[in-house]
DNA sequence: ATCTCAATGGACTTACCTATCCATTGTATA
DNA sequence: TATACAATGGATAGGTAAGTCCATTGAGAT
């Protein structure tokens, strides 16, 4: 049970951003020095925090990225769920077509805790937890 | 965040073998129908699992696999464990190279928190769980 | 003994995640 | 307008997980 390298990198980039002074743009190199992001990995996860609307950009000079609402507004299912569309996909752990609460697999209520315990982890906590 | 692929495999797996009568050899073929696992693939994860004590094995006519122990007695941690090391290694989230609760990183409460949950969810449960 | 069944385990292929490189586009400053 | 700076995004390579194939080994049945 793990994220993937790519939530990982993700998870670390908000924690820089949400550390950073409101509102100043952060170049991309300074995330992946004080992230340890390889920097041109990082470029591929920026992209895609920005069109989910979890960072804004501006490029030439004196740009770069900064969040794009305060950091009490986005939550780490924002930025999870901006790069690995998996933690959307609701699919069932047996293999079945068919799997709810009602005509539950063998799974079903072992996977639905937990399921529960993470996705209450990902919307609870927020960018503003990192700033105190 | 998500398991491998393998790692639910061997859930699947397991839960297929808690829920045949206790005791009776299971063939591959039969847990590859009734877990919808990949039949050579299976045999590399069938591998794994006798080798770290949750199944035992036996070739030949009438040979197969089962628990190697009680149901009660194999938790799923045990499980994933024998499939996939990661969940044992402790790395830190941010990349840190000391990073404790002395010295968190950023992400080091939020991480602590949800791995308790994870961890908790996968030691409490066992096999038994599934035959009721 | 021989035959058949079934796990074992090595070699190999495939697919996807991760990472790199670089030419292009856009923006501020002088 | 020219220049330097920084994001954009496509092309490509590397690496690990996932999946396949098959010859070998071991065990029961006749």
């Amino acid at each position: 049970m793990r994220f993937t390298q790519t939530a990982e990198y993700a998870l670390r980039i908000a924690a820089c951003l949400a550390r950073s002074p409101s509102g100043a743009f952060i170049t991309a190199q300074e995330i992946s020095d004080s992230a340890a992001v390889p920097k041109h990995y990082l470029s591929k996860i920026m992209r895609r925090l920005v069109e989910a609307d979890v960072l804004e950009s501006r490029k030439g000079h004196g740009g770069g990225f900064r969040l794009a609402r305060g950091p009490s507004e986005i939550c780490f299912h924002d930025v999870l769920s901006a790069v690995d569309y998996k933690t959307e996909t609701i699919e069932c752990a047996f293999g079945w077509e068919r799997c709810s609460s009602t005509e539950p697999c063998p799974l079903h209520p072992f996977w639905s805790k937990l399921r529960g315990d993470i996705d209450r982890w990902a919307v609870e906590n927020t960018l503003a937890d990192f700033v105190t």
